[in-house]
RNA sequence: GGGCCUAUAGCUCAGCUUGGUUAGAGCGCUUCCCUGAUAAGGAAGAGGUCGAUGGUUCAAGUCCAUCUAGGCCCA
């Protein structure tokens, strides 16, 4: 069996399954092609079946459930999307491996405002009038048609990345199912009470007659010049009688329905006065809006004012019970006079304000934006063109205080560019607010990953919830099932399902299109009741519909056996979005499932940051910064994109994605891993051994150190990675995995070659048992390369192994193959080693030139073991490693400084003053009282004297002379640098080594090939090769190794040495 | 306007919960070393006012306050 070759099969070795079972591993190139690897990995799983076996499993496996947030398929999927699916993608595969079963539903959210938008755009509309000219039964198939659009696109993707969820039976918000269990939640908060009608104030254009959204608004803002007036509002009660309050305001022409004036609680307020003119203002605006020259007579806090009444300016409609002080925290004292001027119906402020005083809601204005006719003075007259006139009654009323205009940026419609008003309209709304109690002790039980987002953005917004405005109106959503009688409009019906309606009027419409504008056309009568019952026109907030998916994906509770779905599927374990989604479907899955089930759906959350471009910023067309999933995932594979957004960087904040930042993934992690795997499958299948082959390795115990030390280091690796997955913690799994993969290749299997050069069945049996248990540990998080692995390292050898790693068990770490203190040890050679090494670069002396011994701190070459320290020294390529202390005390130089973590805590002030007696004081003394566990007295200039112990002081130990040392944390080591011949003709001998394994790599022959050597050489190097032939020979294979004249071979002008070789 | 998050090397990011005197890693750059698994690995070097200011403390990247810039959500 060929074992190298830097050819990919041109056959899947993945699906070839037979062409070498029962003759050992499967041969693992080398090189790997990724994106070819993934393309392989997904026709094994499509022929073998393997998500649907992943979820295949008896009915009593404990569940363990997660949610699908749906995307709008309306555009085409970008890299952000991966992002949230590999979350989605992991715990599920994690969880499935630790034995739940994980149910996996695509869905898609096809309703709302975008969607709509988005078809206008294309259609050339331009507001809602060219959308019902247009009709509006074509206008909901176009967006039907959208959201539709890109499905295909989002499965490429899905699958390409190797997300495993059931995309063959989506739900989507807009199937009539799932309309009818929307319908039947709203029923239910209906029932309840909790699904009301009541005014909203939004930006409004009156001659589009239309509101705007939030989108919409940002677009239109324009600078204008308003009067800014101060208006005076004699006091009618309370202390400060006859007192005016000024009020500020920008727009007089919402004057006319004055209904309050708010202050602020803690603001205080003041009564100045100025000659005989007594006003209140608040007290740190008295010189901004008064002017100079005012006395303060009294001050009093805005809570003191509260319900003192006023009288209002201009009284031309009824307005009953108002007119007095509110309060209201969202008074400022950033401008005007800190006395607000309250107009319910032009205010979403003052409307809240007001409406927790149970003032009135009078709007004097027509929805076409000119007062109602008929009234004084303003009668008829555009709101704004109202402005003129009532400024100049104010003026003859002796009202107006101080009039100036000021420029300012006002909301226009992008369309017309008429000036918005903010609106009072009416509009359906659920009162969240009273269950808000509910929904805080939901949250409580919810964890938050990160943990912040609980109390901190998510927390702080349902502690100032408010009720959740349903209504839209608009077409493309679900059409909010509420039928009012047209004679008696206070008598309203909910309708839970299409069933319900075809009870209410005698026809069987279960098959209608529960969209507009087919839904419209329904009406009914009841009986003893006059009057038609006609649908509302409005449709619902689509955030109401992903909020029900975890009912309405099952059609619950109308659909044959969605009770049971939906019974053994909530709430969800878990859920996963970015950061965004706080106020979105982590609000709205909270609070329909608090109130329709009690219960929220949900019992941990994972929030993510957001994926950046390159430079920083939010990719966009605009840019040009945009990278595409699928053209990322062909150049650097799947699974480096995937660890990119589990692994790199905190999951929580937001993260830049590039080329490098992936090119680096597949070098560090991806090929770490691959090209372990491909040395021990070449060494192995080399020696012919696999896991069931005799001679049976000796059991850990009686394994070599670093063998017991791998499989200690192993059975960490499992406890922590499990942990950290069992909290979401991708980023801390990823850290330890690709630290232990950089430890594994370069340390283990670095330390480790020539045990397996020599066929050592301990080393064999400890790397595949390592390898087998790491690759089911980076499975969730990579799934393909670990499939590869697991399909040429763990089928072909294990008689009962699962045909995929993602069927196979989570590993459980066996804590007995601990071994404590070891990890430690050898972390301490490895530091050790590495000051060696600095130690030979600084003087100059390469590896291969052996040195006669190394010298290392007493403590340390205790702590090492004799195992350890033959490590090291082979590493290293000296002969023996000795303690400073046997050199003798004279070679040796202490330096002492201060441990600051220790003094601070026993001196605190004086903490400097003693780490400078340590500074100076002989450390050659320090070092040997420590050294035989005395404690030293040292005594300051002015007699005071301090008691150090040995963990007071760093006690450094170098020697000098002819040595090269180097020495860090207090951690030394000296290089004996003195050379003889023996040590040269070693030297020479190592690099002859070298020369010829070189040649025998380049010149293609097999690791296992046997080779003849004639060489011809003079001098110290012949001397050299001449001692150490049978060491040379061994190294290299050969089976010949012999010395003559001259030879027209290979020729080294370094070593005067000339040799040919030939394969045996 | 409000809330939250972020700011550390040319780039991407750790470290901050629990303060300790030489602030780390990787990428990139320079020099050298090692290598019959590796697209690798190692040593040394250049590169930091740890966003700014003030405070607490014997000691602040770390704790506190204010500010600046960017991002997200909401208005």
């Amino acid at each position: 069996m060929a074992i190298v070759s830097s050819e990919f099969p041109t056959s899947a070795p993945g699906v070839d399954v037979n062409n070498t079972a029962g003759s050992g591993y499967h041969a693992v190139p080398a090189h790997i092609d990724l994106a070819k690897l993934d393309q392989e990995i997904l026709d094994l799983w499509e022929a073998q079946g393997t998500f649907a076996a992943s979820m295949d499993q008896p009915a009593d496996t404990p569940r363990w459930t997660f949610y699908e947030g749906p995307p709008t398929a309306n555009g085409i999927p970008g890299t952000h999307h991966v992002e949230a699916r590999v979350f989605k993608d992991i715990f599920p595969r994690f969880k499935t491996m630790q034995g739940f079963h994980v149910d996996r539903k695509a869905g898609w959210d096809c309703h709302g405002l975008p969607v709509e938008i988005a078809v206008e755009k294309e259609l050339g509309f331009n507001g809602k009038n060219d959308i019902e000219d247009f009709g509006i039964a074509k206008f909901n198939d176009a967006c039907r048609e959208s959201v539709l659009r890109n499905v295909d696109k989002f499965e490429e993707m899905t699958d390409r990345m190797g997300y495993w969820t059931d995309m063959s039976n989506p739900y989507r918000t807009m199937d009539s199912s799932y309309v009818q269990s929307v319908w039947w939640a709203l029923s239910q908060i209906f029932d309840q009470g909790l699904l009301v009608e009541d005014f909203r104030v939004a930006p409004y254009c009156p001659r589009c007659g239309t509101t705007l959204s939030d989108h919409e608004l940002a677009q239109g803002y324009e600078t204008v010049a308003d009067p800014s007036v101060y208006v005076r509002f004699p006091l009618t009660s309370g202390p400060w009688l006859g007192a005016d309050l000024v009020v500020w305001t920008t727009t007089p022409w919402t004057l006319v329905s004055n209904t309050a004036v708010a202050v602020h609680p803690d603001v205080t307020y003041a009564l100045a006065s100025k000659d005989s003119d007594r006003v209140v203002v608040a007290e740190d605006l008295i010189e901004a809006a008064l002017g100079e020259g005012w006395t303060i007579e009294a001050r009093l806090t805005g809570r003191e004012l509260e319900r003192w009444t006023y009288e209002r300016p201009f009284d031309f409609v009824e307005i009953p019970d108002a007119h007095f002080i509110v309060l209201g925290e969202y008074v400022t004292t950033d401008n005007g006079t800190g006395l607000v001027h309250q107009s319910p119906a032009f205010g979403e402020d003052d409307m809240a304000v007001c409406k927790a005083y149970g003032l009135p809601v009078v709007n004097p204005v027509e929805s076409n934006g000119h007062f109602t006719a008929g009234l004084e003075l303003v009668g008829d007259l555009f709101f704004k063109e109202a402005d003129a006139p009532l400024l100049e009654r104010l003026k003859e009323l002796g009202l107006l205080f101080a009039h100036v205009d000021y420029e300012h940026s006002y909301p226009h419609c992008w369309r017309c560019h008429t000036p918005l008003m903010y609106f009072a309209l009416p509009a359906w709304y659920i009162r969240t607010t009273a269950r808000k109690d509910e929904l805080l002790t939901e949250n409580e039980k919810t964890s938050w990953f990160p943990e912040t987002i609980k109390h901190g953005r998510y927390g702080d917004w349902l502690n100032n919830n408010i009720d959740w405005a349903l209504s839209r109106n608009r077409y493309w959503g679900t059409p909010l099932p509420i039928w009012r009688n047209d004679e008696a409009p206070s008598r309203i019906v909910c309708v839970d399902s299409l069933t319900k309606l075809s009870e209410l009027t005698g026809t069987d419409v279960t098959d209608l299109d529960p969209h507009r504008p087919y839904i419209d056309d329904v009406t009914f009568t009841l009986p003893g009741e006059p009057g038609t019952y006609r649908r509302v026109p409005e449709v619902i907030d689509a955030w109401f519909d992903s909020g029900s998916m975890p009912f309405a994906q099952w059609g619950y509770p109308h659909a044959p056996g969605s009770v049971e779905k939906f019974k053994r599927a909530y709430p969800a374990q878990y859920i996963c979005e970015a950061i965004d989604q706080t106020r979105g479907w982590f609000y709205s899955l909270m609070a329909v499932g608090t109130l329709v089930f009690n219960q929220s759906s949900y019992e941990n959350v994972v929030c993510l940051g957001h994926i950046l471009a390159e430079d920083g910023r939010k990719m966009s067309k605009h840019l040009g910064n945009i990278l595409l999933p699928m053209p990322l995932m062909e150049e650097h594979g799947a699974d480096a994109l995937r660890w990119f957004m589990a692994c790199s960087g905190s999951p929580w904040s937001a993260r830049r994605i590039g080329h490098n930042a992936l090119t680096e993934i597949v070098r560090k992690v991806l090929l770490t891993y691959w090209n372990t795997v491909s040395f021990h499958v070449m060494y192995a299948s080399a020696e012919g051994w696999t896991p069931t082959s005799s001679p049976a390795a000796p059991p850990p115990s009686e394994r070599m150190v670093l063998d017991r030390w791998l499989l200690s280091e192993t059975q960490e690796l499992v406890r922590d990675v499990t942990a950290a997955l069992e909290q979401f913690d991708t980023q801390g799994a990823g850290t330890k995995l690709a630290q232990f993969l950089d430890t594994l290749s370069n340390w283990y299997v670095r330390r480790s070659r020539k045990r397996f050069w020599r066929g050592d069945v301990s080393a064999f049996a400890t790397l595949h048992e390592v390898l087998e248990t790491v690759t089911k540990l980076l499975a969730p998080l990579v799934p393909f390369i670990t499939e590869r692995v697991w399909q040429d390292l763990i089928v072909p050898v294990t008689p009962d192994a699962a045909n995929s790693v993602h069927l196979a068990t989570w590993p459980e770490a066996k804590l007995e193959l601990i071994e404590v203190g070891l990890s430690e040890r050898v972390e301490l050679g490895r530091r050790i080693t590495e000051l060696g090494r600095a130690a030979r670069a600084e003087a100059k002396v390469r590896t291969r030139q052996p040195l006669r011994r190394a010298l290392i701190a007493s403590s340390l070459h205790e702590s090492l073991g004799e195992d350890l320290r033959a490590d090291i020294c082979e590493e290293l390529n000296i002969m023996s490693l000795g303690s400073l202390s046997e050199a003798g005390s004279d070679l040796v130089q202490h330096s002492a400084k201060a441990n600051f973590r220790n003094l601070g805590k026993q001196y605190g002030q004086q903490t400097p003053h003693v780490a400078g007696l340590i500074a100076a004081a002989d450390a050659a003394e320090l070092a040997s009282a420590f050294a035989a566990g005395r404690t030293v007295d040292l005594t300051d200039t002015e007699g005071t004297v301090f008691t150090v112990e040995a963990d007071d002081a760093i006690i450094s130990e170098r020697p000098s002379e002819g040595w090269s040392v180097v020495n860090e944390q207090g951690e030394t080591v000296a290089l004996d640098l003195q050379l003889d011949d023996e040590l040269r003709r070693a030297g020479l001998a190592r690099e002859t080594i070298r020369v010829m394994q070189e040649v025998r790599k380049t010149t293609g022959l097999d690791i296992t090939d046997r080779i003849k050597v004639r060489w011809s050489a003079e001098g110290t190097t012949a001397e050299a090769l001449l001692e150490h032939e049978q060491d040379i020979a061994r190294e290299i294979l050969a089976t010949e190794f012999v010395r003559v004249d001259s030879t027209d071979g290979h020729h080294e002008a370094d070593l005067g040495l000339t040799f040919e070789l030939s394969k045996v």
